[in-house]
DNA sequence: CCGGCGAACTTAATCGTTTAAGGAATGACG
DNA sequence: CGTCATTCCTTAAACGATTAAGTTCGCCGG
């Protein structure tokens, strides 16, 4: 094993207890004994045993990561947020750990010794998720959980609003006259916001609403059809906000079939970009949702929220922009 | 905090080191007393303190999962690798933490107290992935290391050389003649045993290899114009192996715009499946590495040898099939 | 000259668990 | 009846860290 306390102090002459103070910039030691002990500390390689202090602090300085099986089902996003919250937490104290996700029995089997959980994606059909909330821990939600589930510490989220109407005003400029909206599921607020900024937006232009709800493993021609509707229909959807990640390729490749297509007389929005959308022939216009800086923005709101004494009077909400990428001609 | 062994032996009115006999099935305890302290554990709902137990054993039950950052830049296969890994070690006592790539420096910053490490996709230009194996402590890689880094303790890899013939056989009897093989990065095993069994195979039968190698992030003009060598070629590439992540769809695209298409002359074949493939227009062919199953059994292997005393003597290697998933007509 | 005080340490307890060592009771056996 | 092994339990130490509660010692003020 490594250089322990007890050597440390034996190899000085003093007690482990003075050492310890010293390290810790706690009083008690004189200024010339922690000079001596710090550089003794560097030479030696000291470095303190996270268990120790784990059993002694009541503190792992551990966070789960948790997320729902289905987030990763068809998801290039979910990978950068994975990313994201790795590099957040590189420079703090703590450590992200997997949790097995519970979505279907709806029990964390065995909540291991972690300070907090970090939620990726609360989706409303993910019971595992409310448990989580309900454990008194500390918790960071990547996206809002359901007003049904216990309050967390804090939220990471975008402003879907705002992205939802750039991405409608962006269709209509691209000569969209009804454009619709795509969604992939209804479990998360993210997917609700945006079909209910949709509904306000159509509101306001007076124009009727095209929704089409589909599921990620829906077959070609069970979306094609819905597509054919929507398309066939006395007042035609001529565009196509896509909300959810890596579908809207696939609708692309479904569009061309019926001799449509993004370049073409059918302008497409994807409502999370990534390097699919950027290298897609042609590419395909999108919202940055930055999935990265999502993970590092709840990273350190973890950290900072596990500095402070007790949990927030309300939760903490950080909103991060959504920029439209536009592509294409 | 919850039950611990001291509350349970003072409700039962014995020492907690009976307690820890019973509980553990150690021999020193009547079968009676064993069954009552059983009972009671159950009733109080006692789970053992995982930090005590670290502490006390000098071992965390807390593997490392690392990955260099390139895996994820494209990547859906990563998103299924870590959702093996987490439901692999769901069932054993062991839990994932996420550590930090440090493919640049090549200084894992601070070993974290864990018993090992999972390597996802060890690439010959992470540095950390070196250090990590290294340690002397246990580890297990998703994909083989290169010969240059220290020997792991065990791989868990896919029949790389057999896929490749079956891809190729495969591009054959949909009517190529010259099939070619794209790849994305030469960093990997998985990615060099591609490229040696391909120039095996085209040595074999008499044919002029056509290797593209692109990066993942080179543009699409770039791609075109290096396809467009080949397929201008005296003897024309008329097919292709696509070996990377996400890639094949990106190819059908560029292709497209070449008037060649997967289902009229130009056969494709994905290294790598994925939903995208399955649910691309056309449907494209790929190789199914089961990422779910590296993830999962990379875990259960690491399980299996903690338990076991002291390291293996040779590496223990374990293959996973890699069957051709044939779409389209 | 002594009480008190602050500085700079040390000692010891503690977190929760495991396990080696020790001890009391019981039964077998010479 | 004494000895010895066996069973079943307790005591105590240990893992590595932190910290409350002593313990010296020098120094200052009265």
């Amino acid at each position: 094993m490594g250089t322990t306390l007890k050597d440390l102090a034996g190899h000085l002459g003093i007690s482990a207890a003075a050492v310890s103070m010293a390290l810790n910039g706690k009083p008690g030691v004189s200024e010339q004994t922690r000079e001596e002990v710090r550089r003794a500390a560097e030479e030696l390689g000291y470095r303190p045993n996270r268990t120790g202090q784990a059993l002694r602090l009541s503190r792992t300085n551990t966070i789960g990561v948790y997320f729902p099986s289905t987030v990763m089902e068809y998801s290039l996003y979910f990978a950068e947020i994975m990313r994201g919250i790795v590099a957040g937490f590189a420079d703090t104290e703590l450590s992200p750990l997997l949790l097995p996700s519970a979505g279907d029995t709806g029990h964390v089997r065995d909540f291991p010794d972690v300070d907090g959980f970090v939620v990726v994606e609360p989706h409303s059909d993910d019971l595992g998720m409310f448990e989580l909330l309900r454990s008194g821990r500390a918790t960071v939600c990547i996206d809002p959980p359901p007003a049904s589930a216990e309050a967390p510490w804090g939220v990471v989220e975008a402003d879907a609003p705002a992205a939802t109407r750039d991405s409608l005003r962006h269709l209509v400029a691209r000569g969209a006259v009804r454009p619709g909206l795509l969604t992939i599921e209804s479990v998360s607020e993210w997917s609700r916001t945006i079909e209910a900024s949709y509904r306000g937006w159509c509101a306001e232009h007076g124009i009727d609403p095209a929704v089409i709800a589909i599921s990620a493993r829906q077959s070609n021609e069970e979306i094609l059809e819905l597509l054919g509707q929507e398309l066939g229909a006395p007042v035609p959807c001529d565009g196509l906000f896509v909300a959810g990640d890596a579908v809207a390729p696939r609708i692309a490749g479904l569009l061309r079939t019926m001799g449509r297509s993004p370049d073409g007389g059918f302008p497409l929005v994807s409502g999370v970009d990534s390097t699919m959308m950027e290298f897609h022939t042609p590419p395909i216009s999108a919202i940055d949702l930055n999935p990265y800086g999502y993970g590092m923005h709840a990273a350190r709101m973890m950290a900072a929220l596990l500095r402070e004494p007790g949990r927030p009077a309300a939760p903490r909400i950080e909103q991060l922009p959504a920029p439209l990428i536009v592509r294409g001609t």
